[in-house]
DNA sequence: AGTCAAAATGTCAGCGCTGTCAATCAGCCT
DNA sequence: AGGCTGATTGACAGCGCTGACATTTTGACT
């Protein structure tokens, strides 16, 4: 019982390939799959009847046979800018690779994360998974992907695993040095906005803006450090709490630009010259950061760059060997020092 | 030559749930595939030994053997904050329906556009595709599509196709409202930024503020209407064009909001104050929208849910049948006004 | 109880490819 | 020429499932 083929939709088989080129089905999966032992002469003859025939190998096919699947899957909790480009980046390595990356939101408070992550896995047989803070650190995430044996890469994640490869940025260094701009500038205090917590970036931002002012011998007011949870909202009240207090900051960094924005709009709203009466420094160089007035200072992250280089670290696992290269592989991405309007010299009087 | 199968990967065959039921593997296929014809009764004990054993059927051995993938591909010319959402809405929707979202980057100014979506078409054999605007627009697009003989859902299209099913929102209607509601508060010189070529919502923007002006027996300005391409900086250049105008506009209504807070931007880098002196409206209620102050009286769009009633749609095609159902389905999706701190009666003196 | 259509279930081949292993070939040596 | 080794290539089964069709069961009605 031979089902007809549909006509026109697919392409041709392995084996009319195989035909056209003079050889067998297996020759042309040799040469499909890059595999050594063809000889030079028969894989281009191979090469010219896929050409010629417009063959694209059935994915589910290679898959079933090969105990494969060619996917590799992308989990984010938070949709946004940044996932979209680094989906973008992602996608495009794996282009290159031959490899399809499934991008699947997982909601990290959610109880159900750990049999979510599990079902998606073993439904869809990634061959490896990239994980989006703050998915990388959750427990029942790393119990699902200790037991399931594929290859996993977090992304800056708060506690690097071990057995696991991570590509991160230097987040601490870079607003260390920002903070010693201002430092430069004169300003002293300086009050500090937080992320949301359970984000490396949070943590390292913090220790960076730390790491400048203790440096320096001056300490942290801690009236002056508040959490804004990387929202703009809440980086407003922070803003009002901090420019509220006696006497008032000479200058706000912030975890993100959403909330250096806020800062910026909260300071107008208080009637502050920008930037003479208030220093504002952001994180991320997200569209806002040059969307207000003076445009902010902050740090750009090369966030399709993170999803390539994820991308391609999937791909070094060896499966059937040793599984990653020793050391595991760890991969620090530079950040730009983004130098705008939104930070001038300290005021006289204060 | 019976191949190991690999220990705790992957789950069980259909064979063992099979036996576990005590029935045909045929059976267990019904079940898993809702077809009719299976007695209550044993489609229990399917389920229960389903369970029991945590199976999960192969995909790549359903696609092979039924000729489906179990795919849909979502593609997109521009990353952001847009396409995260509506990513967000389709897989939701994909997951009812047990199917997976491909999420596929193509560049719509590409020579290569029509070749790059047909090989992905064919290589993942796709069982639908969801194409955001602009590429739904796309000529060398549209050829392959209808080549493919597969399911489209066109996302704002500019031209709905007689025989594909499209999403949109009326973005037309309200953009007059809102027009309208500058024109009842005096406002009688507005200008308009429009977006990117090629973009219903483009059009349609302008053709809502249009109606709007002419139902008021107003005449539109040709130096009050210019192309900011839905870019903030160049909406900056747009603004700072319309506010040297004489008499200057009295209210500005870009087609997104971060042109609109270039406008804003402008109109206080040349010291007016809003919303007295300018009221400004956007579009897309984007978080910049509420980053800026006045905050920006916008339209909501429904992104994630024009996400998941694509994803919906995909699947009401009938593949054996006579395709999409009669008429084609076309979904509009209501739009909101949020109306913010941005706008305000006209200036007395204008 | 016997008949018969409809409902439920089973049988079996084969989807298009790759793993295993066997067969063939080319090149080199004696 | 014959023998041997390693490089190429091929034969073939089977991956886990579903389509087509065969068979069995059910139950409604004589």
């Amino acid at each position: 019982m031979r089902r007809a083929a549909a006509p026109g939709r697919g392409s041709a088989t392995i084996e009319v390939v195989a035909g056209q080129a003079g050889v067998s089905p297996k020759t042309v999966s040799r040469v499909i799959n890059n595999e050594r032992g063809v000889r030079a002469e028969t894989r281009e003859r191979v090469l010219t009847a896929i050409q010629q025939l417009d063959y694209q190998p059935n994915l589910a096919a290679r898959g079933l046979a090969g105990d494969r699947s060619f996917l590799i899957g992308l989990f984010y909790d938070q949709p946004g800018d940044y996932l979209s480009e680094f989906q973008t980046g992602a996608v495009q390595r794996c282009r290159e690779a031959n490899l399809h990356l499934m991008v699947e939101p997982l909601e990290a408070a959610s109880p159900h994360v750990g049999r979510d992550l599990s079902t998606l896995i073993r439904q869809l047989r990634l061959e490896g998974v990239i994980l989006l803070p703050p998915l990388s650190d959750l427990p029942a995430v790393q119990a699902i992907l200790a037991a399931a044996d594929i290859p996993a890469v977090h992304i800056a994640p708060m506690h690097a695993q071990d057995d696991a490869p991570s590509v991160d940025t230097d987040d601490r260094a870079a607003v260390r040095q920002l903070t010693a701009e201002l430092l430069q500038r004169g300003h002293r205090r300086i009050g500090f906005m937080l992320g949301r917590a359970g984000h490396r970036a949070t943590e390292q931002r913090y220790l960076g803006f730390a790491d400048a002012m203790h440096a320096n011998g001056l300490d942290i007011d801690p009236q002056l450090v508040q959490a804004g949870n990387f929202e703009f909202a809440e980086g407003l009240e922070c803003a009002r709490r901090m420019l509220g207090c006696h006497p008032r900051p000479t200058a706000i960094f912030a975890s993100n630009d959403d909330m250096a924005a806020a800062a910026v709009s909260a300071a107008r709203q208080m009637s502050l010259a920008l930037p003479r009466q208030l220093s504002v420094v952001g994180f991320d160089d997200a569209p806002v950061a040059t969307m207000v007035w003076p445009q902010l200072t902050t740090v750009r992250q090369p966030v399709r760059e993170i999803g390539r280089v994820a991308a391609e670290l999937i791909s070094q696992y060896q499966p059937h060997r040793q599984g990653w290269p020793r050391p595991v592989p760890r991969r620090h991405l530079p950040l730009e020092l983004v130098l705008r309007g939104s930070i001038a010299p300290a005021p006289r009087n204060s």
